[in-house]
DNA sequence: TGATATTGCTCAGTATGCTGATGATCAGTA
DNA sequence: TACTGATCATCAGCATACTGAGCAATATCA
């Protein structure tokens, strides 16, 4: 019988595990106080302003009924904001906030300081090539998840603010 | 700022992701119900009939607290059961039924088939660098996380049962 | 326009993972 | 033996993730 050592989906449970104990340790030595998920959902919103909440979950890959609880926590801790869209009644337009800016370009040495130690393991030669074989691994079983990664691809229809590029052009694609 | 593909803790969280869809749909599409934590602890549990929970929790890294649910489900499928251990009445004896031997004898094509199937996208060559490249970080990072690997070091006291290798003699090793 | 399909979002329920606390038991020692 | 500290297990509480269901609003097409 394999061993566990023989089993990627053992060895990357156990690989998240620390990059999660990682990023919390280093985020809360900094004096904040946010997952590695709201990390990533406010960093998407910071760059897509405007955007709704299934779009921002494909862009970092969650799953639409695990978005809900994260923004509702990032709008709890006040960095986030949800307006209603008014082209859309559906929708809820997510923006960052002030304090939500300030949060986020506070953190960010630290975030990147996580990703160093949870590689600390390996030489920069080979943390550049377990990088790429991730993507490439991820990208050729992207579809095989609930929730997928989407790219961006039209034009977010906002309550006014400026927005990401989209295209309705090149709808017809696969 | 950083793109999330060059960020290891979510490209790790996304491949993690897509390792548990790929495993529960091969279980589920060979008629069984188990999650990938489940089969690694119900895996463990028959390699070292009789060991006590914190001492299973080491061996496949979870937690203390985690492993107590994730047993409980095993015990109510009727694939492990909790004994008493006479020497030290706080220990709970892990032992494998019957229909957990068959269970995991019968997912067993299912579990290495998942393997693959989550990395379709890379060549064997790749596969190999990319598990050594995930075993090498995690060993330079274990002690990280709350729950850490811990190997098998002393004979385990069971209920009269015959129990994993287990070598005293050489308990003055690291 | 009216019926249907689709979309954005939420909720209930289940399964990890974790923090921190507690209870029961055991080991070592004064 | 009484005390102290360590150990095994569990629990409450919180944060992901997912399945599946349902509601409201929009889009589409006959």
């Amino acid at each position: 019988m394999k061993d566990n050592n023989d089993m990627p989906g053992h060895l990357v449970r156990r690989f998240q595990q620390i990059a999660v104990a990682v990023f919390l340790s280093e985020i809360e030595g900094a004096g904040f106080d946010l997952t590695p998920v709201q990390y990533a959902a406010l960093a998407a919103i910071s760059a897509n302003p405007g955007v709704d909440q299934i779009t921002l979950a494909g862009l970092i890959a969650y799953d639409r009924t695990t978005i809900t609880g994260v923004v509702d926590r990032l709008v709890q801790k006040g960095l986030v904001v949800r307006r209603a869209r008014p082209r859309d009644r559906r929708a809820r337009a997510l923006h960052i906030t002030e304090a939500g800016e300030t949060t986020l370009r506070a953190i960010t040495p630290a975030v990147e300081q996580a990703q160093r130690i949870m590689l600390r393991g390996l030489t920069d030669r080979e943390a550049a090539e377990f990088m790429r074989l991730l993507r490439k691994a991820i990208a050729a079983a992207n579809e095989l998840s609930r929730a997928p990664l989407r790219e961006l691809q039209q034009v977010i229809e906002t309550d006014g603010d400026a927005v990401a590029p989209r295209d309705d052009s090149d709808a017809n694609r696969s």
